[in-house]
DNA sequence: TATTTATGTAAAATTAACTTGACATAATGG
DNA sequence: CCATTATGTCAAGTTAATTTTACATAAATA
């Protein structure tokens, strides 16, 4: 799965940390999910999609793999 | 978390199991995720979502208490 | 230069997702 | 009736998500 976090964390001009705080979980678990570490849960990517005001599948979209 | 996958599944008269084998998971997880049971990663429900041919958000929404 | 901010990562611990196998029940079709 | 299908749930086990603490490094700034 792919995720857009980077960059519209930029767009908001928003540190990883800012972004934890406002959803509610740490600072790693928002870089884990940004680095591709593991895969938040449904709850988390609701939550970062209603931050950012855009769809769960604009920032993140399923891989010919998945 | 509230979800539309017993509605859905109507729609498209898909059984439990039927919605299961179209996503890879098993029957007790598709079960589990309808009656609140637990959270589906974000995947899952991105995959479910396609099923559908509906945004995630559709299917899975936040509550007050998220 | 010293310090603060942002990021990446790692290890240990806990919780939650998911699987497999199994059993029960209700509804339906032969 | 009997068999099948659909659903709900449970228990045990494995894997993955998430937290906390901690350390390292690069960039920005006082």
């Amino acid at each position: 799965m792919k995720n857009r976090l980077k960059v519209e964390r930029a767009e908001q001009n928003l540190s990883q940390a800012d972004l934890a705080d406002r959803i509610g979980v740490s600072r790693q678990t928002i870089n884990s999910i940004e680095t591709g570490r593991y895969v938040p849960s449904t709850i988390l990517s609701l939550k970062l999609a209603q931050v950012f005001g855009k769809p769960v599948e604009h920032i993140f979209t399923l891989e010919a793999t998945d």
